[in-house]
Parts: structure tokens; sequence; C-alpha cells
RNA sequence: CGGGGAGUAGCGCAGUCCGGUAGCGCACUCGUUUAGGGUGCGAGUGGUCGCGGGUUCAAAUCCCGCCUCCCCGACCA
């Protein structure tokens, strides 16, 4: 999509994100004003992240559980600059009962019926779930306390856009106690590491991991962590956070634990979550001109089966063949569909799959069947190949690992070749226009230089790189910079 | 919240200026033909024209009010 639009080619650029999202079958709009109804292709992608993600969670030792969607106000007004950050966009509930209107045309809010205090939709949990927590922890004995859960979220946003900003989003969030800070920070590491695994080896998305500058920070956190994607139309994607909250929610809350010297300490805390968002990434990394292009680890169809036949009587031989094959397929675990249906011509089949970004085609038709082969077509290169039947597995296998592989190799050399090193303003300002992607360059560390940055090209920081830097000037005040950050203009 | 666009068949749209039997493409149904890259042909089903009020013999069309959605700008995962 990028490239192309520098080539004048065909462009499929972001204008276009929605409607393939919409043609591929992975959500549509609702009457809903900001939100989307996720329809079950996209949501299988979602189902296979999560499974994913679930036992990467559990084997880092987290269990999960599930707290109330309802939020009391009261407990948001707890910790400053969480509500500072999240006021301003919270869903309230103010009533609990509807009455038929007079004139008997509907039903309106009962005025009778006002709760006595509002409940907020949560738009994330560490309110609610550290009220819990300060039940649950008395002792070092109870810590750390690893809680994930899996959630919707409201969050009344201005601009909305299919999965990468919708106003109810699903996702999962952790929430970790931990007796020392040393543990919390590690805690946080950790998980950032999970996900950025998850985004290189699932979804084939090259990530930069890194910290976020204090304006960019979570509302309520000492630090965030995120991991950072490019978009083929070069900008950037936060893909999860990871947060260190410091003894922040701890205070708020009056989470105290015994230590085993038998002081009282507040709590240190965590939090970290990916969202469907993550859908969105998945698109606007891996598609091209025909349509979506899937990650085999996360396809809900890996392999898709189409026969091709011309009279009836060819129809039962190519039909059996295909048959067996789906059923091979299927014992080995893999995601497989076969497509029998004969209302549908093989060739609108190809272009139908290509869009929903299938990773492998096999077609097999009477040439086919007569001398025991098959054609496998691969999504992402759209190499074909005839292989023998009795190689089915081997070769699906093995291609199926090798679209892995390339997307993600792709990936890679689409962030390296558009990133950039800049140390003069002008021309950052220039690439950021014209070219986008990521641009490294040499920052002051004051919010008024990101800010102005901000405002004059729309490019943010979107994070520091971990670990030590070669010290340099500011690209914008020419003061002393103690590393290079990453800018980009950022969804 | 500011600016722009739009609400007419399941979807995409024309018709609105200039009032006079509600249309086209896709989809759908039936028949037929076809099938190795979104088959061709024929027939058919399907509408409170976003909602409410007004003007008129007559309103998708004119007038008044309201609602909703999408796109572009200031906040965020």
């Amino acid at each position: 999509m990028f490239e192309k639009k520098n080539n004048q080619t065909e462009e499929a650029g972001t204008g276009q994100y929605s409607d393939l999202v919409v043609r591929a079958g992975l959500a549509e709009y609702s009457d809903v004003r900001g939100c989307m109804i996720i329809k079950p292709y996209g949501y299988s992608i979602w189902e296979k992240m999560q499974a994913v993600l679930d036992k990467m969670f559990k084997d880092t030792g987290h269990t999960n559980a599930y707290f109330p969607l309802f939020i009391p106000k009261s407990y948001f007004s707890r910790e400053a600059s969480h509500v500072e950050g999240f006021a301003k966009e919270c869903a309230v509930v103010t009533h609990y009962r509807l009455k038929n209107t007079a004139d008997g045309s509907g039903v309106e809010v009962d005025p009778d019926a006002k709760l006595e205090e509002e409940l907020v939709i949560r738009p994330t949990s560490e309110t609610i779930i550290w009220n819990s927590y300060k039940k649950w922890i008395q002792s070092y004995r109870d810590l750390p306390l690893l809680i994930n859960q899996w959630a919707n979220v409201v969050r009344w946003e201005m601009r909305t856009r299919l999965f990468l900003r919708t106003t109810e989003f699903l996702w999962q969030e952790g929430h970790t106690a931990h007796a020392t800070k040393q543990e919390a920070v590690e805690e946080a590491e950790t998980m950032l590491d999970v996900y950025a695994r998850f985004a290189e080896d699932f979804m084939a998305m090259s990530v930069l991991k890194g910290k976020k500058t204090p304006y960019e920070r979570f509302a309520g956190a000492e630090e965030t962590y995120c991991i950072e994607a490019l978009m083929l139309d070069g900008k950037g994607l936060q893909a999860g956070t990871s947060h260190f909250l410091g003894q922040n929610f701890a205070r708020a809350f009056d989470v105290k634990f015994s230590t085993k010297e038998g002081t009282q300490d507040f709590v240190w805390a965590t939090s970290w979550g990916v969202s469907t968002r993550l859908i969105g990434g998945l698109v606007l990394v891996h598609s091209d001109e025909k349509g979506l292009c899937l990650p085999p680890k996360l396809a809900p169809i890996q392999v898709i089966i189409v026969p091709v036949y011309k009279k009836d009587e060819e129809k039962l031989p190519v039909d059996s063949v295909c048959r067996e094959m789906l059923l091979k397929l299927k014992e080995e675990g893999i995601d497989a569909a076969y497509d029998h249906s004969d209302t549908r011509s093989p060739g609108w089949k190809f272009s139908e799959y290509e869009l929903k970004g299938v990773p492998l085609r096999i077609v097999v038709g009477p040439k086919d069947v007569a001398n025991k082969t098959f054609e496998i077509v691969r999504r992402d290169t759209r190499e074909k190949s005839f292989v023998p039947v009795q190689n089915l597995l081997s070769a699906v296998k093995d291609l199926l690992q090798k679209v892995q592989e390339n997307l993600f190799r792709k990936s890679v050399e689409f962030r390296e070749k558009n990133t950039t090193v800049e140390e003069n303003y002008s021309h950052f300002r220039e690439v950021i226009e014209e070219r986008g992607g990521f641009i490294l360059a040499h920052w002051d560390g004051t919010a008024e230089t990101e800010k102005k940055i901000k405002e004059e090209t729309k490019a943010t920081i979107r994070l520091i790189p971990f670990g030590d830097q070669e010290p340099g000037k500011c690209i914008v005040s020419g003061n002393p910079s103690t590393g290079r950050v990453v800018f980009a203009r950022a969804y």
C-alpha cells in the first residue's frame, strides 16, 4: 500500500482500510455510533489470538478472573492522574429503569429511577480491581498476585475506525501486585516481551520495544513500556502496552501488606493489555492489492480447497479426492476448509479467498485426479506448484511455515527500509510529510519540544528505545540529548 | 465540538434543481448455459423514499423541525 503510493500505481492506502475490513468480512459498522460488529471471520482471528496469548499468560504464572463492567464513580476520584486521563471519555450510567411514554409512542428514561451513585462503564479496570486487591492482600504471603481478565471496555472516542479505535472494544488487561519495586518492574518487562514475541512469532509483525515519554504515558503509571509496529502506509501503531504503576494505586486504595520483617508497605503494581486493535494491525501490515494476507498461525482458514470440474461425471472423482485431503489435513490439526458449493465458479472462489487472506489454496481438477497431483498456491507470493497427492501433508506444513516466515521477513524489511535517521529538522518534516515511517532523531527530553514537533508535523514520539544510546543534539532546540527516540505519525 | 458529505430494495447508487404510476447495477429466486481466475442469457421477488409536521388535487421531490451515520481537524490502546 505504502510502496504503491510512491509508485503512483493502484493505491491501496488507508482510505481503503475500512473498505477492506468490511469486504473481507472481518467486521461491519453498527448503527451505534463508533461501534462495530465483529463478524465470524474477524472474531475467529480474535479467538486464535486469545488462545495463544492466554497460554502465554498462564505459562508466565497468571490466572484469569472477571471484574464488573460498572465502576462506582467515587472509585475514579481516588487516583488523580488516572481520573484526568480518562474523565473525558467515560460513559456513565445514571438511571436503572425505563417507562412507557405518556402518549404510548415508546419508552423513556424514568426520572424516578436515578442512581444514588452513578456508575462509570469501565474504560479500564485498575480502580475496581485495586478496590478488591485491598481485601485480598494482607501479607507478603499473598504476593505476588498475578491476574488477567478478558473483557470489553468503553472509551468515548471522538473519531473512530474499525478495529483501530472504536468506542467499545475487546481486550485483555493484566493486573499484578508485588512486594518489591524490582519485581513489579520485571513483571512489566516480562509482559512486554510476551507481547513482542506474540507480535513477531504469531502476527508476523515486526515491532520495536521501548518506553513512552511522560507525555504519552498511561494515566496513573510511573513508566509505560510499549511495542510499536510500522504500518504499510508509513504510520506507527501502538500494538501493546505494559505499565509499571509504582505504588500509585496501592496508595489510592490503601493496599498495604506486612513484610517478612513485620513492617507495613504499599504494594507495587503493574498492568498490561492488548486489544482487538491488533486485528487492524494485521490488516495494515500484510495486505496487498488483492486483499488481506493472514499469517498462517492466526488465519481462521489456513488452507482452502477448491474443486474444478466441467462435466457431472468429473465431479465425483474430484469431490472424493478433495474430501480425502480435507480429512487428512484436519487430522493433523490444520485448519482446512473445502468449498464444494457449486453455486460459485472456481474463479470467484479464488478471488474471494485471496480477499480473505487465506494463506494456502489447493485446487483439484480432473487433470490433477488423473495425475494424482494437486495445485497449491501461496497467498503471499501467489506462487503456484503442482504436488503429488501423497506429499500433501509435508507440502502444506512446509508452505504454511514458509508463508509465516516470509510475512515476518517482509515486515522486518519494510520497517528497516522505512526507518530513517535524521539530524536536520526541515528534512525531518519533509520525510514525515512525504514518506512517513519511523524516524530516529535526537530529542532534548522536554515536553515543550515534544509538543512543538507534534503541532508542526503531527508526528509523536512513539517510544524511547531501551539500552544505552549515543548522546547528541536535539533536532529542534539543539540542546543536549541523551539518545535518539523514535518519531512517527501514529494511529 | 468545528467543517464537509450522506440517509430511496440486503448492498452500492440515480431520481430532488423543475411535484404527476419509484428506477438502475450487484445480490437474491427460478430456468438455462458455464466451470483451470469474480461465466453468459432469459424471467422473477423485494420499497412505511431516515422520523415528525406543513403546503398542494397530488410530495422521494417544496417549506419547518428532529434523528442518525460516514469522512476531515483538537484527545487516546
